[in-house]
DNA sequence: CCTACCGATCGGTAGG
DNA sequence: CCTACCGATCGGTAGG
């Protein structure tokens, strides 16, 4: 699995062919994404019953049926997409030939935008050990992928002096934990646009790997 | 609410009296917020049933409900005795008079081990939108004592210049968020102890502090 | 602390 | 995309 072959492909796996249909389709997927993560927000985890989620979208529960298999899917695909977005701004600061320290910041803000202007990455709040295990194991694949990106970028900086020497796997699960609790307390409401929530968190995160 | 007075008496209300009994009871307590921190990291959120928790203790369900009052007593009490801990690594640490780099390093270590050591620590990965209204009021004003606690050290530290001037609320959410997200990834077979995870993270977070 | 049971919720489906 | 429904799960209780 390379990380260029990574999300061009729409999230059910066929080539995109901008139909209208499928295009009507997907954009309702969305939607239906994007309720999940209002559920999630106002009524926790507990909340999210496929009624809850329909009900929103002036729909009945029966009819998400028809957008996704079961519930596991709509949840696998939901993991799917978020993760997707994080990847795409890994791709887009890989072109760059930034330095380390910098591309790191870019994907870090990028990856904490697509958790809170997308609502649907709150999905990570939700526990992946109720996933079928074949997509656990191909949404683990992707998530490890962008991980062992963020611990690659660390390490690079490290030898070329822009950081000091941690540990990085450790700082890794310190700087994307630390994101991915944003979405228990983040509010568009809040004190903070969600522009500066990612640069304040990319620039506290950034001054631990300063020497 | 005042510092001093929390966390003295025991979870249920009442004043701890010594009896056989009661210590008994408060034993098996403990070992059912034991059991629940297990089934949560092994089956999710979604597999804390009444059931799990109480065969893990080779008991029947119907049993825990001499020990609680309802499932929601349960997850409730479980929160309040996991921030208890907390509070009390914050209120040993007030009175050593060290300066505030220090002494939030002694919290923020003991914090960690808490939510590592105790396995029901992982509580806090569970939703409160699904407590009582009241229950909920009760933890979230106990949860933000220590909140504030924190806050307070960062600014106190930024006042005697040992830190560098941030948010000092927003620099709570990530140090305490990613301490948070430990429980997802935490296993007492991984590649570190849990000592060596509350040194390395707050080595890790006081370095963001640092001028 | 257990057995036996109920009532409600919720995922999912048939048929349209 | 809806209505009407089922089947299973799970919290909770009675009675011991």
């Amino acid at each position: 699995m390379t990380l260029r072959s990574v999300g061009t492909r729409s999230a059910r796996g066929k080539a995109a062919r901008f139909s209208p249909r499928a295009a009507r389709t997907e954009l309702r997927r969305t939607e239906i994404f994007h309720s999940l993560g209002l559920v999630l927000q106002e009524r926790g985890i507990a909340g999210i019953t496929m009624d809850e989620i329909a009900q929103r979208l002036g729909m009945t529960k029966g009819s998400l049926y028809y957008y996704f298999k079961d519930k596991d899917d709509l949840l696998y695909q939901c993991h799917m997409r978020a993760m997707e977005v994080s990847l795409r701004a890994l791709r887009e600061a890989a072109g760059l030939r930034l330095p380390p320290d910098e591309r790191l910041r870019r994907v870090l803000v990028a990856h904490i935008r697509g958790i809170t202007d997308e609502v649907y990455g709150a999905v990570v709040l939700t526990d992946i050990e109720s996933l079928s295990r074949p997509r656990r194991r191909r949404y683990v694949a992707k998530r490890d992928l962008f991980e062992r990106a963020v611990r690659d970028m660390i390490a690079e900086g490290i030898r070329e002096k822009v950081f000091r020497e941690v540990d990085v796997k450790l700082a890794g699960f310190a700087m994307l934990g630390a994101i991915n609790w944003i979405s228990k307390w983040y509010s568009p409401d809040g004190p903070w646009t969600s522009a500066q929530i990612a640069e304040g968190f990319a620039d506290f995160l950034l001054a631990a790997l300063r020497p």
